[in-house]
DNA sequence: CGTAAGTAAATAAATATTTACTTATATTTG
DNA sequence: CAAATATAAGTAAATATTTATTTACTTACG
């Protein structure tokens, strides 16, 4: 039998989201994304059952799997408050600076019900996303680093933050000068920390 | 000459916002929303020019616009640090709350490159969005309140994580315990206040 | 009655998905 | 161990919808 083209596999997620990233996921149409990558429309549906099979794979396994392999790189949930912040603000700064398209289907994961979905029903089926974080979390509300919220909460006051700036380093990655850069990226960090932290 | 029928430019706004939230950008068309709105299609041309006429408008005026006034009622940028980021976490709280759809729509505008490209030039044009924002952290700013940062960097510390505690809410909604309350809400404002502030 | 708002139906271009066919290789068979 | 075959991977071209947008007509008011 034939061999799978992996080359070609690869070559469908990495045009659609570079696709995505430049002209919207409204913008994504199979047959575009087939002429892009070379292959026949015919093709994709050999790797994908339909449209949002693709979009789906390409979100959980593409983007947000990468992303947690690459913040959770080095990291350990018995690290000091201060440290395990601090590392996983860098690994997720590092990670999205050289996968900007990814970044930009991670944005759509809070606006697509689609992409939303897929995510709430991955996390019931897998356990939770990030659950060393989690871990880590609970342990520091333990030791009364932190206040004791639900983790959703937690993880809002964390990460959204660097999200955002993020965003705005890619806003300013055309422009002359770079505003965030990782001297900047990194204070952020300690605000973030410092509002956390109880007073001890 | 017939008047024109007010009612239905706000059917056509409104619904359109509810197709998004409930299906996604990617899947409102024109033809859709006529029928939901109970009108030909030919009447959203004879208020907007095309689809991204629509989609620009609807994302500027009916959901930026009225956030921004929504968020801007009763503040001041005279206003102490601690009391002016409290407001501006009520007022937007209390403005999603009651106005999901437009927090569904806003959300895609960090997402879609047509709204993000709307809004760069939209804040060219016409000033600065929330210029009262502004003007409250560069004067804390200059009394020492505050760090020294790009007014991007304040506004991802400030206002991001805002965002993400009302996307949570409105995925708890239908749980059966909701845990984004209006006390949980306004203890991460402390968080955040806290760790913007410097010690004094 | 003139004019603008509105409608119903048509159109032309895109779109997701299939059908019918070709190609290349892994396994079987003589 | 080759030739034969089964099988999966792939393609090109077609199809049936769906889509944004127009055209040609109707309505209601100043």
């Amino acid at each position: 039998m034939r061999p799978k083209n992996l080359d070609k596999e690869q070559a469908i997620r990495s045009i659609a989201l570079q696709i995505i990233a430049e002209e919207g996921l409204e913008n994504l149409t199979m047959q575009k994304l087939a002429a892009a990558a070379g292959i026949s429309p015919r093709t994709i549906y050999i790797k994908y059952k339909d449209k949002d099979d693709l979009l789906v794979k390409l979100y959980i396994e593409e983007v947000l799997g990468n992303y947690e392999t690459a913040v959770l790189a080095g990291f350990e949930p018995e690290m000091a408050f201060t440290d395990g912040v601090k590392k996983l603000w860098l690994n997720a700064f590092g990670y999205f600076k050289s996968n900007r398209h990814a970044f930009a289907l991670m944005q759509y994961g809070k606006s697509s019900p689609l992409l939303n979905k897929a995510y709430q029903e991955m996390n019931i089926k897998e356990g939770d996303f990030f659950a060393p974080v989690l871990r880590f979390l609970e342990q520091n509300v333990a030791k009364g680093v932190i206040k004791d919220f639900p983790h959703q909460v937690h993880r809002a006051l964390l990460f959204a933050p660097a999200l955002d700036l993020v965003n705005e380093y890619f806003d300013y990655l055309g422009r002359p000068k770079q505003i965030i850069t990782d001297e900047v990226f990194m204070l952020c960090c300690e605000v973030v920390i410092k509002g956390m932290t109880n007073p001890s």
